[in-house]
DNA sequence: TCTGGGGTCCTAGGACCC
DNA sequence: TCTGGGGTCCTAGGACCC
């Protein structure tokens, strides 16, 4: 009998492979000057570290002041965001050559599941290894790779072999691999949870595994004590999946210190409207709802949603709900005199061919008011903008957007790195 | 000049229906 | 009329991931 992408299973046929720092790698293999360097991507914010910058405290997320002080030598370089696209893709060909069961998760890294190709390839052990040296010699790129029975354990796996390394938990080895791991190393452990986790003395995977699941559930709720535990004891269900939908398009936007006026929610509303907007209806895809998030000065953030009877990809629509929105959270929030990010986020999405389905205008439920904006108006224009742009490239048209993002934020090559693929679930 | 941007999943309570 | 139960949808918040 074999299997196909259940685990766990008799053979370490699970890959997880891990691209090394991979912005900074970038920088260091375009310019090698930069190479053996402490150096950071990104401007005001580290967006990558090098791990000679690391070995300093230098961190992803990591205000560029705080690593400047970390590490005096520090080079900050701007991003190639077009080549972190175009190598990422390149090495995700390589791993495609292996076999056609590869997981994308992100831009730098994925899993595999070759139990099918090691009658080609040979063992997991060896096609990992032949993985690592491709990569590196025909990208020039490092990159780690863990091989186990399961997703979850071939990603502790990579984590330990970082950097540049390759681990191979075989199948009857995995507690003993685990056990005197740190807890924060399974998927799902945050800062939260390990402090939790530390406040009953648990501190290794090992002390976790030994721990009764009913207290886990006590401390963690229901489904992470569950999950937690089948962790521990290396059950892992989840198939290796090459495509999968997703749920929801969103964007955000730090602004600083500002004080909410509304020329200004209006500004970065049309701005994020656009952008999700734009991503949903290139995507064939409209949603039905629609969430604000507002972060205060203090990094406190609320959220507020509102759920239409018919889906939407319409940017003034989008726009003046995301305003609405942020009002109303503001509202309950009457001491809050700054807002430093907002963020416009659409699920519930639904697919379809030239959706065109609007909204009543002025909310769910409710019939258009006397001089309301006209919902076939307003899709014509989106149509209009889609085309102007398809033509002419994005900063075509877009006045209020473009103004937005001259203001500052990070670059809209960085944005697009992060996004989702709109592509379709596997049927 | 404190703290980027795009996602997923889970929980809990209330509304509403049967 | 009262009480009880289950299912589904919606909203708000939080933890976590890359």
């Amino acid at each position: 009998m074999y299997h196909r992408g259940m685990g766990p299973r008799d053979q370490a046929a699970i890959l997880h492979a891990d691209l090394d720092a991979f912005y900074a790698s970038v920088e260091q293999l375009l310019d090698p000057r930069l190479r053996g360097r402490p150096i950071a991507v990104g401007g005001g914010v580290v967006l990558a570290a090098s791990y000679e910058a690391r070995a300093y405290g230098v961190r992803g997320g990591m205000p560029a002041r705080q690593a400047r002080e970390l590490c005096p030598r520090l080079r900050f370089v701007a991003g190639h965001f077009r080549e972190y696209q175009r190598l990422g893709d390149r090495v995700m060909d390589v791993l495609h050559d292996v076999t056609p069961l590869v997981e994308r998760v992100s831009i730098d890294e994925a899993f595999l599941d070759v139990a099918g190709s090691v009658h080609l390839f040979g063992p997991p052990a060896a096609i990992a290894a032949s993985i690592r040296e491709r990569v590196r010699t025909e990208i020039g790129l490092p990159i780690s790779v863990g091989v186990a029975t399961t997703k979850h354990l071939a990603k502790v796996a990579s984590q330990v072999a970082k950097p540049d390394g390759l681990v191979v938990v075989e199948a009857g080895e995995e507690d003993a691999f685990l056990a005197p791991l740190p807890v924060g190393l399974l998927w799902g452990v945050g800062p939260a949870t390990r402090a939790r986790l530390d406040g009953r003395g648990i501190r290794t995977i090992g002390e976790l595994a030994a721990a009764s699941p009913s207290m886990l559930k006590g401390l963690l709720g229901r489904a992470a004590g569950a999950k937690l535990t089948s962790l521990a004891a290396n059950v892992d269900p989840r198939p290796v999946r090459s495509r999968r939908g997703v749920g929801s398009v969103g964007a955000q936007a730090a602004l600083g210190r500002r004080p909410p006026t509304p020329e200004a929610l209006r500004l970065a509303f049309a701005f994020l409207a656009d952008r999700v907007a734009t991503r949903l209806r290139a995507g064939q895809r409209a949603g039905r709802t629609v969430t604000v998030r507002v972060r205060f000065a203090d990094m406190r953030s609320v959220t507020r949603s509102l759920t239409l009877r018919a889906p939407t990809a319409n940017t003034a629509t989008l726009t003046e709900l995301g305003v609405g929105l942020t009002q109303a959270a503001l509202a309950d929030h009457p001491d809050e005199r700054e807002v430093t990010l907002v963020a416009l986020s659409v699920s519930r999405l639904v697919r379809g061919e030239g959706i065109q389905l609007e909204l009543p205008f002025d909310g769910p439920g409710r019939d258009r008011r006397p001089g309301a904006p006209d919902p076939s108006a307003r899709w014509a224009l989106d149509r209009a903008v889609d085309a102007v742009r398809e033509r002419f490239g994005r900063d075509a048209v877009g006045v209020a957007a473009l103004r937005f993002a001259a203001a500052g934020g990070v670059p809209d090559g960085f944005r697009e790195l992060a996004e989702c693929d709109l592509a379709d679930p596997p049927p």
